[in-house]
DNA sequence: GTGGTCTAGACCACC
DNA sequence: GTGGTCTAGACCACG
């Protein structure tokens, strides 16, 4: 899965994990169906607690994103590309965004500077 | 300054204050040399610990997006036009922004739809 | 942990402790992945409030010096011997030194004198 | 007086002013018996209120530094080159030396490299 | 057990 | 009047 994980970050490890999982399927890096990497064997590539790794997997079941199945693994559920048919998620995801691009905006960067910013990361998402 | 704050939240009430005190700004709501109420007109305006309010905007100062003055009260810093002269906040800010947005991807939002939402928040702040 | 923290004094406690946090990693007396007393048995041990003791972990987080975990408790992060790697913190921390030896220079102390006591003081972090 | 005030620094004016007005003492600049800027006048050229100046030249009358008198103005009171007879300034001086200090070594400066950014100081003090 | 958050006050310094 | 600091608790989430 070619994740790297920033021990010295204040982002907590899970959190980290968490997140590039999340790039990996926007990026269409990994696919539906998917297997990602056994926790024990993922926990001991990073030198890290299993525990941590088990509740990086845990935040992901909780978003629907991946599967978890005790005896075969944990897997990719959602497909990027198959689209939303439930509007909660935008309604929560909607704010945080307003939130994140405002911070942005505060700081003094100009409304399509922003745009711009943005469709750098949707490309970086659809090159692969 | 027309700010609501949910107490059922998980996210904790210095931290909603300051997201909405970051979107004042972003949306030029708040402008340079602008006095924010005081700590403890706000706090009881929200029935909120004043102790609480100014842990939100002791956060705004760290953002530099205030200037906090014991004698003469909280005022915004920012100009929201005044472009960044630091890089550090973008190469801070543009892993966020890619997390965020890939959240949306994952989810099964398209490059497209993401981008509509994107400019649906970039012009509220300029609407005003 | 050793610290001493002085009521009386003018500087306030969270940023006593800060302060002598600093100069136990300075002086390699707290070293990478050591454990900082727990909030509140440091507070009861100083006979201060827990959230006097957060505060002053706060700051060393904020400085990038310790982690902390609310589930494990507070560790050191930054090693004295790893080399900065951002440039930042010299930008910022340089004007602060040269303000605080002009005091000296100011009063009366000659540059050999000022210097004598910069490397007494740098001695004392390498004697231990 | 060659001073430049940073309204949008974090330090407040009057503290950035007496800093200044300590650095200039250090270097030379501002010699005994020297006469600094009329408070209004300086007020006016910064565009700051008069009371910000007299609170920064208050500072350094009670460091000894300026005299002040209400009818001919602020002096220059202390010499550089006069060496202390009083070792309270000292003995209040160098525990915030180390504090500062010892904040640079924790985050990865090297004793040498430490010394080296004193002298660069101390020598621009020098210079002049 | 850990830290995080918050309350409902208090007192302080400053102007 | 302002914010800053601090107390002495409380409850929460997490493991």
């Amino acid at each position: 899965m070619d994740i790297q994980l920033d021990a010295t970050s204040e982002v907590p490890l899970y959190q980290q994990l968490r997140d590039r999982v999340v790039e990996g399927i926007a990026a269409g890096r990994l696919r539906t169906g998917e297997t990602l990497s056994p926790v024990r064997r993922l926990a001991a590539a990073f030198g890290v607690n299993p525990a941590t790794i088990g509740k990086g997997y845990d935040l992901l079941r909780g978003e629907g994103l991946v599967t978890i199945n005790a005896k075969s693994g944990t897997f990719v559920r959602r497909d990027r590309d198959v689209p939303l048919t439930d509007s909660n998620f935008v309604d929560a995801w909607f704010p945080r965004l307003v939130t994140l691009l405002a911070e942005g905006r505060a700081q003094g960067l100009g409304p399509e500077r922003i745009r711009e910013i943005c469709d750098a990361a949707l490309e970086s998402f659809e090159r692969e």
